[in-house]
DNA sequence: ATGAAAGCGCTAACAG
DNA sequence: CTGTTAGCGCTTTCAT
């Protein structure tokens, strides 16, 4: 290899190189033989591009996200869409209660792009945000809005999700039905409010508006919330706006003799897994997350080689999905 | 900030500089008025380290990962430390059916150590792991073991976690308890055979050691395994080598009108929510998981720290976890 | 202690 | 089209 330089080695594998195919061979032969391996650090520094796609978590000590239902199939459809387009993903922990300081990461050249999972409502977020789109800062939001902000992003229809689900308790012939959310600060459940009030008001119940209780998405929360929601008032049907709230609820149903489906109908949110395996099995709403991962991965990658067109925002759909139990496992 | 080179101004922020805090604080301050960031890449390919340490995760188009368990908690653990450890997370998926090409991460500077999930035993496996080793490259292997190598490795005492299970069913009364085996290519499975085996031995239960049975670790596996398993002799224990396995098996049962826990005692394993959320809940062995994630990071951060003493190899306690229906909340 | 300069291994721009 | 060269923004080394 005297006379041929390293750098003229990395050259080679470019492909826009149109070198003789018989030369390019021999380079490549060589540069295996030698074990020569290019070195992605200086490349991508002398590119000025880290390669890398940052996929940024919310991070609470103690809380394990990636066992989340919900972020878990998003990061399945991150991971399958990054391996393919020949990204590297780093996973990047936002500590809540910490100053939203998305733009370091680009600033400090870490990250090509951004996919911010778990964003709640609140200004600060807000600012954080904006001050990544005003420096064009490519990034994607998944599975959350911003209303009135031109945001990239990739949510579902959960609005029409929470109709659906408040809807089929309607026709099971459900008259007073509640609603476990949780936290008003993702859009998420604002939207699902919004689908449950509007089912009602649609199908003439709106009387009972104000049965809307509160949870944090755990199953401890939807157990704890149990005896509140249970103790006033006899609601036949109850929608949640989590499975895993949805199956803390039916626990607690159950150790108080309240057959869960039989006494009272419960519909969850999410299709996760667990809604197949507790019993009795749970109607629950699907909601497309590992697409919406894998749909934000291509978003952001044909925004960096593409860099026009910059706005884009989708909801995927949602549907219901009504769980019989002799269904249960063709579901998967 | 006439006359101070950029250079200059990252240097400063080196902790063994023992530069004057009042100095310090100033440059400080003209950093951030002129939105200054050291530019990362910069800086790791002066220094030829990454700031990565890779988790390398097998990779099949449709598995997600992610949403098993036990790669969510591992990841979980893993997440906490590298984020208190200032690294950051690369996640390389390595397809499966590809040759195995550890090393590559290494010599294109990808990472400056590696974590290695969900492993299986194979020749292939074990040369590059080899490799890596041989050539000083830190990684660890995390829940898996290679029997007569020396490799870094964080495992739990899966045999002693499956002779407890079904130690447990014994005393519970069982006297012909059959085991469902996930594949043995991984250590785990071999180990919790092993358990079974001498649970059985011990208790002066070994004439039926050949009613192993094996699933994929599935729910599905464990479901379709249900009617080979409930046909021919009958068992009154069954011990399943994970929990998902588990579920899907009383699923069936239930469909044949068999009552698990009543009719035939389960006892699953690896302590996941959804055996405490499926019904009956599942007794299952307990294993550190987030646990293991953590230390494998910290195990490798000192090695980083310090090169020598390279090996370690630990085995996390495991245990039996019984759950009976009152239980189930309080166990989170 | 402080400042200047070399160099990390590539890419990109530019000559030949 | 091929080969040379100047950076990329830091760290490290070396004079001062």
């Amino acid at each position: 290899m005297a006379g041929v330089s390293e750098a003229t080695v990395s050259r080679v594998f470019s492909e826009q190189d149109a070198v003789k195919e018989h030369t390019k061979q021999k380079v490549l032969a060589a540069a295996k033989s030698l074990n020569y391996y290019p070195n992605v650090m200086a490349k991508n520094f002398a590119k000025r591009k880290s390669g890398n796609i940052g996929v940024i978590l919310p991070y609470l000590p103690k809380v394990k996200l990636f066992s989340v239902y919900y972020f878990s199939e998003i990061l399945n459809g991150i991971g399958e869409a990054i391996e393919k387009e020949g990204y590297d993903m780093l996973l990047l922990f936002q500590r809540v209660g910490q100053p939203y300081d998305y733009k370091k990461y680009f600033l400090s050249h870490k990250i090509d792009a951004a996919i911010i999972l778990g964003a709640k409502d609140s200004p600060e977020e807000r600012d954080s945000l904006r001050e990544l789109r005003d420096a064009d800062f490519p990034f994607c939001l998944v599975n959350q809005h911003f209303d009135g902000e031109q945001f990239c992003e990739i949510d579902a229809e959960h609005v029409a999700g929470s109709y659906a689900a408040v809807t089929h308790l309607i026709e099971q012939g459900c008259q007073n039905i509640a609603f476990l959310n949780g936290p008003l600060a993702y859009s998420n459940s604002l939207d699902r409010l919004k689908g449950y009030q509007k089912a009602l008001q649609d199908h003439g119940l709106s009387g009972q508006e104000q049965a809307v209780f509160y949870g944090q998405y755990s199953l401890t929360s939807g157990y704890k919330v149990a005896d509140d929601l249970l103790s006033g008032q006899l609601y036949d049907g109850i929608a949640v706006a989590n499975d895993r709230m949805a199956i803390g609820l039916m626990q607690r149903m159950k150790e108080l003799g309240i057959k869960p489906g039989a006494d009272i109908a419960v519909v969850g949110y999410d299709d996760s897994d667990a809604s197949a395996m507790c019993d009795p099995a749970l109607s629950s709403v699907h909601v497309p997350f590992f697409e919406m991962g894998k749909r934000s991965v291509q978003r952001l990658v044909n925004q960096l080689a593409a860099p026009h067109m910059k706005l884009f925002q989708e909801k995927l759909e949602t549907r219901l999905l009504i769980r019989e139990s002799s269904q249960r496992n063709q579901v998967k």
